[in-house]
RNA sequence: GCCGGAGUAGCUCAGGUGGUUAGAGCGUCGGAAUCAUAAUCCGCAGGUCGGGGGUUCAAGUCCCUCCUCCGGUACCA
């Protein structure tokens, strides 16, 4: 396999979607689209890589949606883990992996972490004082607790937080305290925690960040804040039914806290994806040797989950190699403010795919990724973006040299006679074309990809209209031949260099082109791979135009 | 409050270590072409870079300050 620096292999992780609702275009903007066009960037170089992605299914807001609902955490996950499976699916994401947190794999794996702590006697207790509901049999989690705020006097503060002043607050402060489930007043009670000694990593976790020159400044800048304020010690685990039990005795109705297991999935899917190849060891090449290249896309709320505390925590197993690269990404709003589940101001997969090609709906967010800042979607962009670019651009240049080899050529790929000089650059400048966007996904600027992939298509329809091939075609046969075995030649490389972005229109166009994945590489993208005579099948429009009236709502 | 990020053309966004007339795509307007889903190609116009102050021969870029938005703030995930 090939080499990517000094890694030989390649290990990518999104994200896990929190299964107590329905995943939106924030996510996929955040950390399952850039992912997934790098993977398939990295399978189509040759790349030895796998792709990991779930649902993280535990924790409070879960058991807090069912006990609202009436339902039980279970119906919750299994709602949203299979619709959500199936909107990545539908839109085109490539995971070699997703799976869930409630599998008996991930269970296992994270009770063998937390054991591999407490036996190396990493993990203390401590006994804190917190807010427990009796009528509801439960200690309540600070957001879940609401009062007065001591500062301002502002009614209905929560227990982490005033929204009124702004203030940080702990439970334990608030005044006329009361459980935002039932309204009842909570009584204070001990609990005992175990605690992962961050505090202790705070200077290796430093060293570690600090020797990453190509992080985004945006990550390590957050890192060095924390690290300005000092790294706490974190408790990991909660009174919570709805969880990983922790694998101690003694400690009944206790679980493992959601952050410190979630993250662990990567590693359990893993483990699953390989028993499922019928290679149950194989996990270990890429969670285990040095020589594996792991990278955590992610959305800019997780950097410290994944920049700080994950790293913390295998550091402390040691058996487990470290991130090279955590490109978060910034949030998509959409039109104007920001997505949001609880306030049902957001755009779900699910029914953005049953009005628009999956492949608009990717095209529209990749070229305007949160890679830097936050961005907008409007839904008058995504028509722009298809009619005007997609559809006038890519898909007109494909149609165009169909249409015309279909009517003058019997669709067959015609000889090529002798390039002239507008010839050759345009076939010579692939290699440069290939090797530039190649350097764009491998350095995480996915937007800047994208656009040099467009310019070779403009780039395309300019040598159409400079050679004039229904000109050439009165003149010279041969000449025109020419011309559109190289328009031919630049569809099956389009093929290549959209996959990552468009993978059903590159599907489409192979498709078309009638060749099958023999040549179906980075590396043959900047090479001339039709033969003449082949045979190309009946041409298809990739992109229909999206009028007014669908974007309406 | 504190820590981090952001504010640049009508719209959406690029602009390491300060350096010639601030860029791209889309949109607008003008022109060319007619193979193509009226889809393409060429050209013009368009910005006192959130406000104010400072350093410098030179500031979108560095410093100070203020405003606005986003994330985090350790028991939401």
């Amino acid at each position: 396999m090939k080499k990517i620096g000094n890694y030989n292999r390649i290990l990518v992780t999104s994200a896990l979607t929190y299964a107590n609702g329905h995943t939106h275009l924030g996510h996929i903007a955040g950390s399952i689209l850039p992912a997934d066009m790098y993977v398939r960037y990295l399978r189509l170089a040759g790349y030895d890589v796998i792709y990991i992605c779930g649902s993280d299914e535990y924790g409070t807001a879960i058991e807090m949606s069912a006990i609202k609902e009436g339902i039980t955490p279970e119906t919750i996950i299994d709602k949203y883990h299979f619709a959500n499976k199936k909107a990545y699916e539908d839109l085109g994401m490539s995971f070699d992996i997703y799976s869930r947190t409630s599998t008996e794999y991930h269970r296992k794996a994270s009770q063998d972490f937390f054991l591999n702590l407490y036996n190396k006697g990493l993990l203390s207790q401590r006994t804190e004082k917190q807010l427990y509901s009796e009528k509801e049999g439960r200690f309540l989690a600070d957001r879940f607790v609401i009062g007065t705020c001591p500062i301002c006097g502002f009614e209905e503060a929560t227990g982490d937080e005033c929204e009124n002043c702004g203030s940080s607050l702990s439970p334990l402060e608030l005044k006329k305290p009361r459980s935002k489930i039932t309204g009842d007043t909570p009584v204070v009670k001990e609990s005992t925690h175990y605690y992962f000694p961050l505090a202790s990593y705070q200077d290796k976790l430093k060293e570690w960040i600090e020797s990453k020159t190509d992080w985004k400044p945006n990550v390590v800048n957050y890192c060095k804040g924390w690290f300005k304020t000092g790294l706490k010690d974190r408790a990991i685990t909660r009174d919570l039914d709805w969880g990983i039990p922790v694998p101690v005795e003694g400690n009944d109705g206790k679980v493992i806290y959601v952050w410190f297991e979630a993250p662990i999935g990567y590693i359990s899917n893993t483990i699953e994806l390989f028993e499922g190849r019928g290679t149950p060891d194989k996990w270990k090449d890429y969670w285990q040797k040095e020589d594996t290249k792991l990278v955590h896309f992610l959305g800019k709320d997780n950097i410290i989950f994944h920049a700080i505390f994950f790293p913390a925590m295998l550091m402390a197993h040691g058996d487990y190699v470290l991130a090279d690269n955590v490109p978060a990404n910034e949030f998509m709003n959409l039109e104007g403010s920001k997505q949001s589940k609880s306030k049902g101001h957001a755009i779900y997969v699910k029914d953005v795919l049953t009005k628009f090609n999956p492949d608009s709906i990717r095209y529209a967010i990749a070229s305007n990724m949160p890679e830097n800042k936050d961005t907008d979607f409007y839904f008058e962009d995504l028509q722009a973006k298809n009619n005007n670019e997609l559809g006038a651009i890519l898909g007109n240049f494909v149609n165009r040299t169909f249409v015309f080899c279909e009517k003058y050529f019997e669709g067959k790929v015609p000889e090529s006679g002798k390039f002239e000089e507008i010839d050759s650059n345009i076939t010579g400048s692939l290699i440069s074309y290939t090797q530039r966007i190649a350097s764009y996904y491998e350095n995480y600027k996915f937007k800047d990809a994208l656009s040099e992939t467009m310019n070779l298509v403009r780039d395309a329809n300019k040598y159409f209209n400079d050679t004039e091939p229904w000109k050439a075609v009165k003149e010279s046969k041969e000449r025109c031949g020419t011309i559109i075995n190289i328009c031919l030649q630049l569809c099956h490389t389009f093929a290549i260099l959209f996959n990552p972005v468009l993978p059903f229109t590159s599907e489409k166009i192979l498709k078309m082109i009638g060749t099958g994945k023999e040549n179906f590489s980075w590396d043959r993208a900047s090479e001339l791979c039709l033969k003449s005579g082949h045979v190309l099948n009946k041409p298809e429009i990739l992109f229909t135009k999206i009028e007014d009236s669908e974007i309406e709502f």
